[in-house]
DNA sequence: TTGAAAGCGCTAACAG
DNA sequence: CTGTTAGCGCTTTCAA
């Protein structure tokens, strides 16, 4: 069932179906009513391809990111989802396991299917290239990561803020030698958050001792070698702060293992809440971003883009919130120094 | 640039460059080169609308699940996807919360954009109605639960097989007041674990109490909620099996908040494996379920139905596992089988 | 305000 | 084996 058969059917022009289906132009009420009460009687959809070759664009937003199995990726592609849906886009997700390559065929692809937008997390600040999408006039917002080398709208979230808040809790606990596992150099998240680290220990004149920052892969095992490397060697931290939820899951692992006891040997500050963040023993201390919020802002973004809106490149800022549980938080003032039990 | 800017700087007709591209019917080797080298220099891409139009159906897979935020089905898209995307197919997800409304919705989308196939997981195995798609000759693949109103290929896992065995290994331990909490009982998966589990009952001439048969939603409140009502009633289960993952979570919560100890006053085995399930204290027994495979799998069906490969309708099932940790051996008794056992 | 007609880019039927 | 041609379903000039 085409645009010509309800055309027929309401005894109009498939062209005045058209405007009654876009609301374009002015059409005579009786007809607006005749053409919809026919569309409806005939169970009518539009011919998405038959549209998007004619407009040129897709009503389809692709989300490009670097990790499906990333709570805080899921509940950041919700909000994109919900607001891309309330405006008629369809969302679809492209998981680059932080590949490069594979990033870059999503982009492809895009440009392939004439997107009407692309939310993008950059798998590197430096090498991700955006700009055959913006050359090509495609509304881009990248979100979570800013990418350097094209100027885009983007929505962040204040890294730097909420690692420096981590760790001035970490000294308040009375650790002294504070570590710190972060994600690839390439990304701006994990410098940023480094870089809030490095800043709260400046700030009362501490240093990270020598080994004690460590550049992963956002991933579990990542998380497990690194926190391995720091438990084993000669100066063992005190404290730890790990940047990513999924590195977190490795570090436990790791502390289990070596049977290290949190937080007394071991005060422990992790990124990105979880539903068993209060399951665990000790509770975790961590760092909570408002990935629902960021995908729905970031969408924001995107609609105003794709409906032609111009303007200057536009940033927006969330601020994550530290929550303080249990891995943190020292039972005694002493930092312990001795042996411990096993883990618990 | 379109087909017909290739064709022209390569001196063939748009027709030729088309049968190149799709490898369709044979074309000299001296102008296949030719094309080729066009087609890269250039950087053509095909415009993926007009083919889509003019073969009446997009290279795209609608996949339909019920939680995008329970790691089984992030799992199982992923196993989707990757079959997808190495056939040439985009693959869509959405995401129906559970809620038969949004179900429907999406079903219209994928007619509208007569897309190449459907995988769904029903939210309902008697209300989701799949024949407007089968009547359009849509391929479609049911995974993880079974829809009753119109026969098409699926690929299940064994529900009633992990679920006996999760409820045996209960018994086993000395439970001898073990409760289930499951699922919808419009779902498929909620009906075959509960089976399960009464089948195992059964066997050794047990019965469920009075009330220790739970019906919840799939989600961390339900699984609160009913472990509350279980623990708080005059008489407490002293085994539980929990069918789904995201219960699970709030089942957790409530023993914690209850002060319930697992596994001495209450033995306890989920369902589906997670990154934390050895974090936790004790560390969970679990049903484990192969939900890339299980999406691997789907996809391999609907590359089959995709290419009109006809025949009777298919069904594969795969089997789960029991995977026996802390969360459900008494102390005082010894595991009849390692830390791990096959289910069955 | 409405209709007629052209054409988006591609593929497939049909000639040659 | 290759080219010509028509048309997929829709939107949007341009005329009336």
């Amino acid at each position: 069932v085409t645009i010509y058969d309800v055309a027929v059917a309401a005894d109009v022009s498939a062209a005045t179906v058209s405007r009654v289906l876009n609301g374009t132009d002015t059409v005579a009420r009786e007809l607006v009513e005749r053409v919809e009460a026919t569309v409806e009687q005939l169970g009518y959809r539009p011919n998405h391809a038959a549209r998007s070759l004619r407009r040129q664009v897709a009503a389809v937003w692709d989300v490009i990111i670097s990790d499906i199995e990333n709570p805080f990726f899921t509940a950041l592609v919700r909000g994109i989802e919900d607001v891309g849906h309330e405006h008629g886009f369809s969302v679809v997700l492209c998981n680059t396991d932080e590949d490069l390559q594979k990033e870059r065929r999503y982009m492809d692809v895009a440009l392939a299917e004439r997107v009407a937008g692309v939310i993008i997390s950059p798998a590197s600040e430096q090498e991700t290239d955006l700009t055959k999408l913006v050359a090509q006039g495609v509304p881009i917002v990248a979100v979570d990561r800013r990418p350097s080398r094209a100027q885009v709208d983007g929505v962040m979230v204040d890294n730097a803020l909420g690692a420096d808040a981590a760790t001035s809790h970490l000294i308040e606990q009375g650790a002294t030698r504070i570590a710190c596992i972060t994600g690839p150099q390439r990304t701006t998240t994990a410098a940023e958050r480094l870089a809030g680290y490095q800043a709260a220990l400046d700030r009362v004149g501490l240093a990270p001792l020598p080994g004690h920052i460590r550049y992963a892969d956002f991933k579990p095992e990542g998380g497990y070698q690194a926190a391995r490397t720091l438990l084993q060697s000669a100066e063992p931290p005190d404290g730890l702060f790990v940047a990513n939820s999924q590195m977190l899951l490795g570090v436990l692992a790791a502390c289990r293992e070596l049977g290290t006891s949190i937080p007394d040997e071991l005060a422990l500050v992790g990124w990105d809440d979880s539903p068993w963040a209060t399951l665990v023993s000790p509770q975790l201390t961590v760092v909570s971003q408002p990935a629902y919020d960021l995908g729905r802002a970031a969408g924001d973004l995107l609609v105003q883009r794709s409906a032609g809106q111009p303007g200057p490149v536009r940033r927006v800022t969330l601020l994550p919130t530290l929550v303080v549980r249990e891995s943190s938080v020292r039972r005694s003032v002493q930092p312990s120094g001795g042996p411990s039990a096993t883990a618990g």
